[in-house]
DNA sequence: GAGCACTGC
């Protein structure tokens, strides 16, 4: 067996850094092989770079409470460490390891991959859980695979988690909201069980304002767990990743047009550089297919030597089919240039990739608690997203990155780290998820990023005006514990729960589950003429969510065909998948007392109970308005219905819209058409209290 | 006339 270091045994040589933490020279250690079969399994395990560590990182593990390890891809941190720990004997005694993950398509692959290295079958000893999808078995299953949020879950049923010896939160620098959730709630977790050890896994050098989160405590906790013998303050252990050497190159000066840039960068490397793949990075759908057109316009004037290339866009807005031609192989002789938004950042992999032509943008989300927005906007990357997007290049060999911004940019002026989720996001469902877990005191709640008091106010305010929230911010009951238990934006939630009293819960469970999935139609280039037409088919005139409910009734006669979905420009992934959802729903409904009654053709009811959660999005329609511009009752904000909307050009007078996007106008997306009457009678305390009612 | 990326019993 391998050897691990054993408390009492002569210590690895470590070093105190300067920041307080600890670090390991990576010499020193010797790794002696096990006596497992799989021999080349084994030997591919120990030329990851984490190898050597091992023994350093189970020490660090044995003597303090939380361990940052900061590694970059390629590194083997999130396959390899689970098993060092399992082979330790932290799983021993009837106690899991767990290992978190921001995405569900991770948490898989990590899962099958660990599963494979241990020559076990996935779901016995090895298993995960991501929403819909428990693969675990009770008292056999040591290593859990999951999402952070699904972690978040099991800890209102168990908040100290008292099943896991470990819990490693892979991927922390992503700052998630429900990364960030976690880890104050972790911390808490901790002062109660100090036995209980966390690894915090990130790929940034961001580690140190890690480390201070972890290491702030109250004096008392911090003597107690010296006598236990753990450390208080964190350590810290650098891996190294495996990429290849990318070179760095920047623009002089500043470009005024960074699609035109990338476009003539791309070509440039065509002509000069030897073969090896393109990924581009621009900030959204619009970039994308401009940057593509002027790609195709090049081939076609032959200005350029053009030949052999081939242009991919690539975003997730993409059809399934097209996002699958990035992954085919490049044909011998040819180019393939990728063109992405930050998909290929964080989510998906690309192999063969040489080169990257990065513009330094990525939309982002903003949300500004006094208009309650969200907005989606163009923003410059951190160097931390910039890094990460020029090793994309360096995966297979050594490659190059080729910034569209000045090296004076980046080092004087861009940010090291993006800003938290947390900070940027309307944060109902954080404090729902709070408020369920017993914790009272969101405001002095301890965050690794602070989201500003303006926002937590606003979340307090409408979670009030919902009923969600008493007037001490304690959860009311039966509503506030309802609306906690379904794991959906609480207006959604209020809106399952105010059909109960409608009659009408299994179409509004129905609606529900398609408002919780992207888009249900298909939508794309040469087709937006006939995909209007088939959305036509199913247009209600009382808006958006009575059409989910025309193609869902369309979907079910048709015994949930692809071959009606295709014939009707439906998504049948997309519909699958709302029925998934719809199932869960049905279950958490009748579990929290909701009766599922059908309304049959009764569509009053269903707007009713759409109102009774979304009354906060009441709209209505400017006078002698040519242009549809409607103004919402709460704060007299110019919107606009959104095109894709049914209700798009028909303007009915009294709306209200499920959700705002907002691009150079706010567009209202989802709407549904209501009578004025309906907001006071859904919520008088909201209205009611107006100056000058607006509502006649 | 328009869609960064994720997630949840």
């Amino acid at each position: 067996m391998a050897q691990f270091w054993k408390p009492g045994t002569e210590k690895p040589r470590l070093v105190d850094d300067e920041e307080g933490g600890v670090l390991f020279f990576s010499g020193g250690f010797s790794s002696s092989s096990s006596g497992y079969g799989y021999a080349s399994m084994e030997k591919q395990r120990q030329r990851l770079p984490v190898y050597k560590y091992r023994t350093a990182i189970l020490y660090l593990v044995e003597t303090h409470a939380t361990t940052i390890i900061v590694g970059e891809t390629g590194s083997g941190k999130t396959t390899q460490i689970p098993q060092f720990l399992k082979d330790a004997g932290w799983a021993s005694g009837g106690r899991l390891i767990a290992c978190t993950q921001p995405r569900r398509l991770a948490v898989q692959a990590v899962a099958s991959r660990v599963a494979e290295e241990m020559g076990v079958k996935l779901g016995e000893e090895v298993g995960y859980t991501i929403r819909f999808e428990d693969v675990t078995k009770p008292d056999v299953t040591v290593l859990k695979f999951l999402t952070d949020g699904v972690l978040l879950r099991e800890m209102m049923d168990d908040p100290l988690l008292t099943k896991y010896s470990v819990i490693m939160v892979d991927e922390a620098h992503e700052r998630s909201i429900s990364t960030d959730i976690l880890l104050g709630l972790l911390k808490k977790v901790q002062k109660r069980r100090p036995e209980l050890r966390l690894i915090i896994s990130s790929a940034t050098i961001e580690a140190k304002a890690m480390s201070d989160f972890f290491r702030k405590r109250k004096k008392r906790q911090e003597l107690e767990n010296e006598e236990n013998g753990t450390q208080g303050k964190p350590a810290i252990l650098s891996v190294e990743g495996r990429g290849f050497n990318v070179q760095i190159n920047y623009v002089e000066e500043p470009v005024q047009d960074y699609v035109r840039a990338a476009v003539s960068t791309v070509l440039l490397i065509h002509e000069r550089e030897p073969p090896g793949d393109i990924l581009v990075f621009l900030t959204g759908q619009d970039d994308i297919d401009a940057a593509v057109q002027l790609i195709a316009d090049e081939v076609q004037t032959s200005r350029k030597n053009t030949s052999g290339l081939i242009v991919l866009p690539l975003y997730s807005g993409l059809p399934r089919a097209e996002q699958e031609l990035v992954f085919s192989p490049t044909p011998r002789g040819k180019r393939k240039v990728i063109i992405s938004t930050n998909i290929a950042e964080t989510s998906l992999t690309l192999e063969g990739i040489v080169y990257v032509v990065d513009s330094g943008f990525s939309k982002q989300k903003f949300y500004n608690p006094i208009t309650d927005v969200e907005n989606l906007v163009v923003a410059p990357i951190s160097k931390a997203s910039a890094k990460q997007r020029a090793g994309r290049a360096g995966r297979v060999r050594p490659g190059k990155c080729y910034r569209l911004y000045a090296e004076e940019y980046f080092l004087n002026h861009m940010s090291n780290e993006g800003i938290p989720e947390i900070q940027r996001s309307n944060l109902v469902s954080c404090i729902i998820h709070l408020k369920a877990l017993g914790i009272d005191n969101i405001l002095g709640f301890d965050w690794p990023a602070s989201p500003s008091p303006e926002a937590m106010i606003r979340a307090l305010e409408i979670l009030y005006s919902l009923g969600v929230l008493d007037d001490d911010a304690k959860l009311t009951s039966p509503t506030g514990f309802q609306v906690a238990e379904i794991p959906l934006d609480p207006m959604i939630s209020k809106m399952i729960i105010a059909s109960n009293q409608f009659g009408c819960s299994e179409e509004i469970i129905t609606v529900a589950a398609v408002l919780s999935i992207q888009s249900i139609w298909i939508s794309g280039r040469g087709i937006q003429k006939e995909s209007d037409e088939a959305k036509l088919r199913f247009a209600a005139a009382e808006g958006d969510h009575v059409t989910f409910l025309n193609v869902y009734k369309g979907f079910l006669q048709s015994g949930k065909s692809s071959q009606w979905c295709h014939k009707n420009y439906v998504n049948y992934h997309a519909m699958r998948k709302a029925l998934e959802v719809r199932e869960q729903l049905k279950r958490i409904a009748q579990r929290i007392g909701i009766v599922l009654k059908s309304c049959e053709r009764d569509m009053q009811v269903v707007r009713k109970a759409v109102t009774a959660g979304f009354f906060a999005n009441a709209c209505r329609l400017e006078e002698y308005s040519h242009n549809g511009m409607y103004k919402t009752i709460r704060g007299s904000q110019e919107v606009y219905i959104h095109p894709s909307s049914v209700l798009f050009r028909v303007n009915p007078k009294w709306i209200i819209y499920n959700s705002l996007v907002s691009t150079d106008r706010q567009y209202m997306r989802n709407v549904i058409s209501i009578d004025p009457s309906w907001l006071l009678e859904a919520a008088p305390h909201f209205y009611q209290l107006q100056q000058s009612n607006p509502l006649h």
